[in-house]
DNA sequence: GATCCTCGAGTTCT
DNA sequence: CTCGAGGATC
């Protein structure tokens, strides 16, 4: 047996060895030994140290291999808070970015440092002493999640930063990833065990993230890509974007290789343009490029608008696009009867997600693009969410296929389908005898913003339907447990849980009662506009149409809807029956005096807020007499940005409106 | 009559 | 989110 001071000094030298073999391979790209040269190593440091538990150390690669589970994840606070950047989605939108640097330093041409925008997830890494102690999600800017255990597994992540003299404290910001190869990998490994696959490596990397056993962690392939730093103590930042991040590579932190100092507008483009010719060779994937303003004080005078800094703009790559075939066109009836052409594709992987069906919207948008069963087509997913069949592919189409029409009778009525003249919609003329309209109906009165009753979802509402269970919305109100008994996925605790909140949902509000009712163009606003208007509902039953056109919003042919619902016996029936079975609100609806330090103010609404719920948000806003709408224009006061806001916030930087985050937002509202 | 501002309705996938 | 259309305004 060796003395145990020699062992010391192996334990030290294969550790370190082997995390420069970790480095070597995870930072700088570039195996220096073999894999199976390195498990010797590693198995040869793991019997050293069972040997010697004096000598343990949890910086030691063999601590990489993943600790006990944890119950769930302590919640970090992000000193700097980490926040996400605005987009670009056209190059005119690039320069623009660049135009408003030029104006903000008072310079005519600016040096930018470009990367890649990777498609992960963003991290902070906390090195103390040059130590990692502490690894956290985004979470939502201000707060994440501790995932610590699971980032100590990661092999390319140094345990120590490689530094004589390491800050006294540096947060490392960066993006976890998964290699295509590696996904590949993982997910035929997956296969082999029988468990579920990933979709997307962005997914991989979410989900193996996000566990709770950090052994699991241990087996998923992650990598790392830092690019910034939050909080710095005991250093001084070097001037440059460029600099800091030359620092983190010289730190052992892995650092993208796909990077470069350019100058102005024309420089900002032309590394866009060579990242997206590459884009299709990297060996992960990039959803566009990040441009930052290189010199750090130059940054620091831009600083930020909202949430998002002034300094910097990611610039998206255009929507993946992908090939596939139409296999049907198939119908839906809607709650107002509206026929919708569907298409069913042949599934097809695009923009990160599987995709089998695309709706066509109407039948002169089928004709316009001309699209045939059995038509090859390209499809993207627009605004990144929604799939839609961008053309047919022209010449690939079989021979004798034949023009898609629209039905002629509903397809699951048998009524009429009518098209009005004017109108780019046809409609199955069947209203509630049409059973696909009754299930909508009875949907649209169940749904969250309505009566909200909680659990009767789509495939419960076409079984009561399809049984002869329910026909209207009264009977949801006369439903046993006799009823539901022999429905599918239907147990006794269910039953009573779906029970319950048909219960509850009788207590309600006349403007929720007035929008379930599902007039047709009467929505929430309106609904809300008429039951502060009349106050109550025997009002609104007994106005005519002049009466109903004093109500803000309601014209002629908003007026002739709601009348035409009221004349029909059928739906004043359905009314009182709601009523008897014990359907009700405070009838007094005092109409919202117009005061409070809001008043006359106009709100819009967009991204994710992290203190509050948008209900939340819209009823303390209300509540000091603001309005809170769905679109910007010119009119709107003020635009509340949340954590990835939508296409709002760049309509209202546009026009040039004031602009809030939730901070400033919490402020305004005391 | 033109234009702008809103609202309503329909839709996908995890 | 997006499109289409109703309502208000000039």
């Amino acid at each position: 047996m060796k003395p145990p001071g020699d062992a010391s000094a192996r334990i030290e030298r294969l550790r370190r060895e082997i995390e420069d073999h970790n480095h070597s391979y995870y930072a700088l790209d570039r195996p220096t030994i073999s894999d199976a040269e390195y498990d010797r190593l590693f198995r040869e440091l793991q019997a050293l140290e069972q040997a010697h538990p004096d000598l343990a150390s949890a910086d030691s690669p063999t601590q990489r291999v993943g600790s006990a589970p944890l119950p769930e994840f302590a919640s970090v606070t992000h000193e700097v808070p980490m926040l996400s950047l605005n987009n670009a989605f056209s190059e005119a939108e690039a320069e623009a970015f660049d135009r408003r640097a030029r104006e903000g330093l008072a310079s005519d041409e600016i040096e930018y440092n470009c990367e890649p925008k990777f498609d992960g997830l963003a991290i902070s890494l906390t090195y103390a002493e040059g130590r990692f102690v502490r690894g956290a999600t985004r979470g939502d800017g201000y707060t994440g999640e501790d995932v610590t255990a699971n980032l100590r597994t990661v092999r390319g992540i140094p345990l120590r930063l490689r530094a004589r003299h390491p800050p006294a404290l540096i947060d490392v910001r960066g993006e976890m990833i998964m290699y295509h190869d590696d996904f590949d990998r993982l997910n035929a490994r997956q296969r082999e065990r029988g468990e579920k696959e990933f979709v997307n490596p962005r997914n991989a990397a979410a989900g193996s993230l996000r566990q709770l056993d950090p052994r699991v962690t241990a087996e998923r392939p992650l990598r790392l890509f830092a690019y910034g730093v939050g909080e710095l103590r005991g250093a001084e930042l070097p001037p440059t974007q460029k600099d800091l991040l030359d620092l983190l590579a010289e730190f052992g932190l892995p650092v993208c290789g796909e990077r470069a100092v350019t100058s102005g507008a024309v420089g900002l483009l032309e590394y866009y343009r060579t990242l997206l010719e590459k884009r299709a060779a990297l060996p992960y994937d990039v959803d566009g490029v990040v441009y930052k303003v290189n010199r750090l004080a130059d940054q620091q005078r831009l600083g930020f608008v909202s949430r998002a800094p002034r300094f910097a703009i990611a610039h998206k790559f255009p929507a993946e696009e992908a090939e596939t075939e139409i296999v049907a066109i198939e119908v839906q009836v809607g709650r107002t009867g509206a026929l919708t052409p569907v298409a069913r594709l042949k599934p097809v992987f695009v923009g990160g997600v599987t995709v089998t069906n695309a709706t066509l919207h109407n039948e002169d948008e089928v004709h316009r693009k001309d699209v045939r069963v059995g038509d090859t087509v390209i499809v993207r997913r627009a605004g990144d969410v929604i799939p839609e069949v961008l053309r047919v592919v022209a010449g690939k189409r079989k021979s004798d296929v034949p023009v898609y029409h629209l039905p002629r009778k509903c397809p699951a009525c048998g009524s009429a389908v009518i098209r009005l003249p004017d109108e780019a919609i046809a409609r199955c003329s069947g209203g509630l005898v049409c059973p696909a309209q009754r299930k909508q109906a009875l949907w649209h009165f169940a749904s969250r913003r309505a009566l909200d009753i909680d659990g009767l979802g789509e495939k419960l509402i076409e079984q009561l339907v399809d049984a002869d269970i329910v026909h209207g919305p009264a009977e949801l109100y006369g439903l046993g447990l006799e009823e539901l008994s022999g429905l599918d996925r239907m147990g006794e605790k269910s039953a009573q849980n779906l029970l319950a909140a048909i219960e509850k949902s009788k207590r309600t509000t006349l403007r929720r009662f007035i929008y379930a009712l599902g007039i047709r163009n009467v929505g929430e606003a309106t609904a809300k506009d008429l039951a502060s208007h009349f106050g109550t509902l025997d009002a609104l039953m007994a106005a005519d149409e002049t009466a109903l056109q004093e109500v803000t919003d309601v014209g002629p042919i908003v007026a002739e809807s709601i009348r035409k619902f009221f004349a029909e016996q059928h739906n004043v029936r359905a009314v009182q029956a709601l009523r008897q079975a014990g359907v009700s609100w405070s009838e007094t609806v005092t109409a919202r005096p117009a005061r409070g330090p809001f008043a006359g103010k106009s709100f819009v609404l967009t991204g994710t807020l992290s203190g509050m719920t948008r209900e939340e948000a819209t009823a303390q806003i209300e509540a000091r007499g603001g309005k809170v709408s769905g679109s910007v224009s010119g009119k709107t006061d003020y635009v509340v940005a949340g954590a990835d806001p939508g296409a709002k916030l760049a309509k209202a930087e546009r026009l040039g409106l004031t602009i809030l985050d939730e901070a400033a937002l919490r402020k305004l509202l005391g």
